[in-house]
RNA sequence: GGCGUGUUGGUCAAUCGGUUAAGACGCCUCCCUUUCACGGAGGAAUGACGGGUUCGAUUCCCGUACAUGCUACCA
């Protein structure tokens, strides 16, 4: 008797894909996979005012890279085509009509000015939000107020109208969410939403009830920000005689700002020097670029994993899972109520735990791109090397593209930043040493890492120098700085001709 | 203003009435390393506040405070 479980995600393609928006998406595949379900993939289009160029493909892209990938959508289809709300307009308005019938709907003819106006006179300081509610929709201009007549005139006329939904009074309306549990809303503070807008479209309200009963879905899950309609909602389903089929719920919560309260927004990103979006977003309008977590630098995996943890945690210590054990342990009882505050630090934590763990030659793969566009002209050097610098670097990088600020000397002779702790303790005997040390250096057979320091320690001595003494101006003239791996394993890569023209450059 | 939801260390969080209130990130100290990292060992919470219920509350109930979301012919 149990139904199949059947999720699904519903962005409106308006833009870049929140944070927030692809906890969502994953939260939903995660679920589906763990009862072995479907993932649908629904596009919620019906406010055509914000359509967006190129956003739908936009959240494919993401979710691909995400590998959340849906088992029905927009591009690939299924049982239920079509998937873009746009596309099942018709389908509407003949469920509005149906609420109309039975008394749980009626037709408004108000225009937006009247509603203003409206909202303007009945603005107190008790209530500095007038609803279209119970007391309100009796003086305005609607199929409650008006003769059967008047409004069959007025529709005859053309005149522009909208479908809504008509309160009930003094009913509680509960509903139960699976992370909150019970959750109750006193009807008769609900106001009358429009469900059938006047260019035909449904609102959100209605589409969600409509798609989500003819798409068969059982578990709907969606944003804390989603809760206070859940009575119109609720309702619906219920006048439409659906009540039995009605998904189960779950508000998940918000994910915030990590510097004062609030729901995390874009600006925060741009504000504070990380990505909001999952993959970079361009507006089309404005041209305007937005940066991405892909584009950032980070794994998809680490950015997975992430975010499963912000808000919901298996309840043992382990922090790092994959997709499989996500799945195989994710429940949305253990989905945390209150809202996470995002914390950039953790997030590029985790990439570098994923760096850690990916094998080198898939690393040298992923950086490659980033090392293309740090520095085209650097990068003639075969797999094999950057497969090496990769394993020397990695555990000093959080993002990809700190393998170029951490690895770039091995490709391109780097400009000396340092050149101060070099100058400051420079003296004779160094000079000395290092002329020495060249000599030996250009008539060394077997370079390598053992024989260059062999060959360092030995000499040092001989001007009277301690290794300490020669290892950190050696560091800089090769490094450029006081950091990377081990400076003979540096030498032993960049190999003979290179260590010795660097060491010239400061030596002269 | 109304309604909803939430509140364990700077952050993410475990605890499903009885614990010295886990762990992770970040921070600080030390060790390792004659660089930077990595790694290792330490340090830092009287669980928003006030009432109950109970032999016993971080855990259950109520109130207050605070935060946040919604209050569009947007989702």
């Amino acid at each position: 008797m149990e139904r199949k479980v059947r999720v699904r995600f519903a962005p409106s393609p308006t833009g870049g894909l929140h944070l927030g928006g692809v906890r969502t998406v994953l939260y939903n595949y995660l679920f589906a996979r763990h009862h072995k379900g479907d993932f649908v993939l629904r596009i919620e289009d019906t406010d055509q005012t914000r359509f967006v160029e190129g956003a739908e493909q936009y959240i494919m892209n993401c979710l691909e890279w995400c590998g959340l990938i849906p088992d029905e959508s927009p591009e690939n289809g299924g049982p239920h085509v079509p998937y873009r709300q746009s596309e099942r307009k018709h389908l509407y308005k003949d469920y509005a009509e149906l609420l109309i019938e039975s008394g749980h709907a009626y037709i408004a003819f108000d225009t937006p000015e009247e509603l203003e106006k409206m909202r303007a006179e009945n603005k107190r300081d008790d209530n500095t939000n007038p609803q279209y509610d119970q007391r309100i929709r009796g003086l305005m201009r609607n199929s409650l107020t008006l003769s059967a007549e008047e409004v069959a005139a007025l529709i005859a006329q053309g005149t522009p109208y909208v479908v809504r939904i008509k309160m009930p009074e003094n009913e509680t309306i509960s509903l139960t969410d699976m992370i909150r549990g019970e959750i109750s809303f006193d009807s008769s503070l609900v106001d009358d939403k429009v469900l059938l807008k006047a260019d035909g479209m449904p609102t959100y309200h209605l589409a969600v009830v409509v798609d989500d009963y003819l798409m068969q879905i059982t578990h709907a899950f969606r944003g804390e920000e989603w809760l206070p309609s859940a009575p119109v909602h609720v309702l619906i389903w219920k006048y439409l005689g659906w009540k039995e089929k009605m998904p189960l719920w779950a508000h998940l919560p918000l994910i915030l700002k990590p510097d004062g309260n609030g729901k995390l927004s874009k600006r925060d990103g741009d504000r504070l020097g990380f990505p909001v979006f999952a993959m970079n977003w361009t507006d089309p309008k404005t041209g305007e670029i937005t940066k991405g977590f892909k584009e950032m630098g980070f794994l998809p995996q680490a950015f997975v994993n992430m975010l499963a943890m912000l808000g919901w945690n298996p309840g043992v210590e382990q922090e790092l899972f994959t997709m499989d054990e996500l799945v195989q342990r994710f429940s949305m009882e253990r989905v945390h109520k209150g809202g996470a505050k995002f914390n950039f630090d953790k997030a590029k934590w985790f990439n570098h735990q994923y760096i850690q763990h990916t094998d080198n030659a898939v690393l040298a793969g992923l950086v490659k791109p980033f090392f293309l566009q740090s520095a085209p002209e650097a990068i003639q050097v075969s797999g094999e090397i950057l497969e090496k610098v990769v394993g020397m670097v990695k555990d000093r990088c959080h993002l990809l593209t700190d393998f170029w600020e951490q690895g770039h000397f091995f490709f391109v002779t780097p400009e000396i930043k340092e050149m101060a702790v070099i100058k400051d303790k420079w003296n004779d005997q160094k000079q000395q040493f290092f002329t020495a040390w060249i000599t030996e250096l250009e008539n060394m057979s077997d370079w390598n890492h053992d024989a260059l320091e062999t060959g360092c320690n030995e000499l040092a001595p001989k001007f009277g120098l301690k290794k300490g003494d020669v290892m950190l101006p050696l560091r800089i003239m090769l490094v450029g700085g006081k950091f990377g791996p081990g400076v003979f394993a540096i030498a032993e890569l960049i190999g003979k001709e290179e260590t010795i023209k660097r060491i010239k450059s400061i030596t002269g």
